[in-house]
DNA sequence: CTGAAAGCGCTTACAG
DNA sequence: CTGAAAGCGCTTACAG
């Protein structure tokens, strides 16, 4: 049987509230007595009852993480177990553990959300790669990786997705690239949304008109995208030679398709990439991609909560990790290498 | 204010104690009176509080998982985010939720089951890739993925892996391969100590004498290895033409090592390889390498551990989860193709 | 500096 | 079929 409170206390001769006092360091008890009492209790192997710690202070020391789509379906993109090293790492130090939302299928993070609160078990929550409005009105502290709709009032942190958006535009356009495709717009996913932002600014700075037709939608955490769109794009005389593409996994489809229509990357298309998975880093071409550093951002989103469960935090507040470009061999300058057909 | 079941109550006209039978559909309870109390449950938004519950019952709702090595760590193989999934998935089918142990760093298993247990937050541990040996005495039914030292008074759930390490070195032999390596021999994980003793009876039943020089031992988490070793195998005038390796990672270091040595894989060297993950799908050469159906690991563990907690599992369970191979580039049958040198 | 008492929100014998 | 009471293992005003 496990030891209690009282337990310790028999054994120490003094009341429960006393041993309570003395397991908190609380000055109020004289140091001797304390003393004894933290022996004792790790003589007794006493581990305090986080549940009925629970029930009387209202806290856990849980947070709950909730994914994207369906619970595990997103664990398959390596985004989110990267993450989920960052929120762990964090979480450990400061003795926190980590309440995996395992929503059944289709539940939205909306009823994740609330599930998890609902029951009790945690004290704060961490939403990944937020939806652009998730409608959330739950009572314990929330952060969100990535930039939610009414982001003045919320706390998260994410990349800078316009500056990063416009990088990749950049990248391609000062190699020459005059017509840059957008691959993985998701109107429901604000990081394309952004980067969307900053990939329009880099083309009107370089003088060139964004072609609406050439940003192709696709389904964000589920990289599908229609395929049909995008072979039309690629059959016409004047295609792009250059693509900005939301992800790696989307990259290698459009590789594929793009090899199937006798194109091959990067000597007639160029390809900048996100989120630098082992996927990408192997194919060959490699890809050329933004490492977004998923770890940093599940750390940074840890310790904003634990600092926001502490009192230490009130303003609603934004973090930014920074991204940087790995680069392979997926872009070639406009021009350079063989000819182009 | 959240609700409490005494609102309920008050709103009913009724006890508490009546509301908490109602709620658990207890039969004593008349239908009609259930049924009101049930309305006004959800008319309340009313949600039990798990804490309070979990105190009484002496049970959560709450099964931990633990990683091998560093908690984060291991993540970062594509391995643990998919047994994930398939232990999120059997978890929320039966409202049951995933904490993560984040044992912080150098922690071992033992000791970040112990935390995670006497947390109290815990009703069973799900220990993924278990050491051989960890000696664990908790007070909470335990289920291992992987086969433990002490099988025999466990629950675990694994592949046959000396069959498959049977299978590996088949494969080779079968395609005219006689000096057959084998990379990634861990003594403290035992799915490497099972394919190496596949492995050793398909070299025997073909005649053959296993070298001991020719098992190179590496770490089996980490995937890091004695790449001297390596190259004085390589080195040699009769070395080997084919290589079990057991994971991924680790056939893509050693073909790093081998390309340096002016040796290309298939044509001088066969791998065959383990995990099917992304790097060694989209490498070049791609990988042959098994599945183990990592989800499927995760998928049938969770529904173990959910049956053992509800009292339908009380023997000791082994359960079985099949592999299969994905054929690709990496093996060539000997003396077929290029001349060897 | 220490203790007795009340209470966190439930569940479950025990009565009736 | 329903209720009053005790209790799960803690914490924390309130006394002293």
């Amino acid at each position: 049987m496990k030891a209690t409170i009282k337990d310790v206390a028999r054994e120490a001769g003094v009341s429960p509230s006393t041993v309570s006092r003395a397991l908190h360091n609380n000055p109020r008890i004289s140091s001797e007595v304390r003393q004894r009492i933290q022996e004792i209790a790790v003589r007794l192997d006493f581990h305090p009852n986080q549940m009925a710690r629970s029930l009387v202070s209202r806290k856990t020391r849980i947070v709950g993480i909730v994914f994207p789509g369906d619970a595990g379906q997103s664990l398959g993109h390596p985004f989110f177990p990267a993450v989920l090293q960052g929120l762990g790492h964090a979480a450990s130090e400061r003795r926190y553990h980590l309440l995996l939302a395992t929503g059944s299928e289709a539940v939205t993070i909306a009823e994740a959300s609330r599930q998890l609160v609902d029951s009790g078990y945690v004290s704060g929550l961490i939403i990944l790669a937020a939806e652009a409005s998730p409608q959330l009105d739950v009572s314990v502290p929330v952060v969100v990786i990535g930039r939610p709709a009414d982001a003045r009032q919320r706390h998260y942190v994410d990349n800078n997705n316009v500056a990063a958006g416009y990088a990749a535009a950049r990248y391609l356009l000062d190699r020459g690239h005059r017509r840059v495709m957008l691959l993985g717009y998701d109107p429901h996913y604000n990081v394309t949304v952004d980067r969307l932002d900053g990939y329009r600014r880099a083309l009107e700075e370089a003088g060139l008109t964004p072609r609406e037709d050439w940003i192709v939608p696709s389904r964000f955490i589920h990289n599908t995208t229609d395929n049909e769109a995008l072979s039309h794009i690629f059959l016409s005389e004047d295609r792009p030679t250059a693509v900005v593409s939301m992800d790696d996994a989307l990259s290698i489809g459009l590789m594929g398709l793009l090899g199937g229509m006798g194109l091959s990357v990067p000597q007639q298309v160029s390809i900048i990439s996100f989120n630098n998975t082992d996927a990408g880093r192997y194919h060959v071409p490699a890809l050329t991609s933004f490492d977004v550093d998923p770890y940093r951002l599940g750390l940074s989103a840890m310790n904003l909560m634990l600092d926001i469960l502490k009192g230490q935090v009130t303003e609603p507040s934004a973090l930014e990790v920074p991204f940087s470009l790995v680069e392979r061999g997926s872009v070639e300058a406009l021009g350079s290498g063989l000819p182009q057909w």
